[in-house]
DNA sequence: CGCCGTTATGTTTTCATAAGCATAACGCAT
DNA sequence: ATGCGTTATGCTTATGAAAACATAACGGCG
């Protein structure tokens, strides 16, 4: 039975993003931000929910916009409540396949971190 | 036969270090300068090849020597030269460990990339 | 019409990080 | 003893990213 190094010194860590053509497309603030929309209906409420300025969050959107196939969300200006911001098909389906990729990502890191003989 | 999703639009990329007592231990940037040490035999080379200041490099060099087990390079002040920095087995064993983890997330990534469908 | 809250966007200010600069100590060689 | 190149370390400057600030436009509603 071959020994298994345990490490209590070090930790791994690490970040991971789905880039697109202008750089950074999904990334975990980017995925947070876009549940916070959606939860809040609007990008100023999402903004405001996670200490975000409006201005970046703002462009954090619009990048994301420009990049994905179809927009990850939908605008709207004026009107009752001022308008307001709604996450698309296309939107949820980025949450969610950040999220399985982060979660394996988060495994990768365990199951290394486990093995780091230092 | 099921469908492999094959993806033109996305790349996924990532970062990874090792954490020590005080932050990031090892991380590709401090990995390479100690490298670039063991084959100039001091921080000031290095750090020329590296266009890193020197300022910079001794701070990395000196946060890896503080959280390691033990030390991993050691340092000389006069003499011939001026003095040096060298290598040392501790510092070979970061080297490698860190390679070989930052390999495994190469794969990690492409494994994911090719399996993206957004 | 005038008000309100939101999107949209340009400009200025903060802040963290690295670069840059300056200087001391060290120890071998000449 | 002097010079040289390196380590060691404090202080100042530059740079890039995000925050903060300032407006304009929009469109229902009272």
């Amino acid at each position: 039975m071959s020994e298994i190094p345990i490490n209590n010194r070090y930790r791994i860590r690490g970040r991971l993003w789905i880039e697109g053509s202008e750089g950074t497309f999904l990334g975990y603030g980017r995925v947070v931000l876009l549940e916070r929309i959606r939860d809040h209906g609007s990008i100023t409420a999402a903004a405001r929910s996670m200490d975000m300025s409006y201005r970046h969050a703002w462009k954090l959107v619009d990048s994301m916009n420009r990049q994905s196939r179809t927009a990850v969300v939908e605008t709207s200006t004026g009107g009752r409540g001022g308008g307001g911001t709604r996450l698309t098909k296309a939107g949820e389906k980025a949450i969610e396949t950040f999220w399985n990729t982060y979660e394996e990502f988060g495994r990768f890191l365990e199951e290394r971190a486990a093995r780091l003989n230092l």
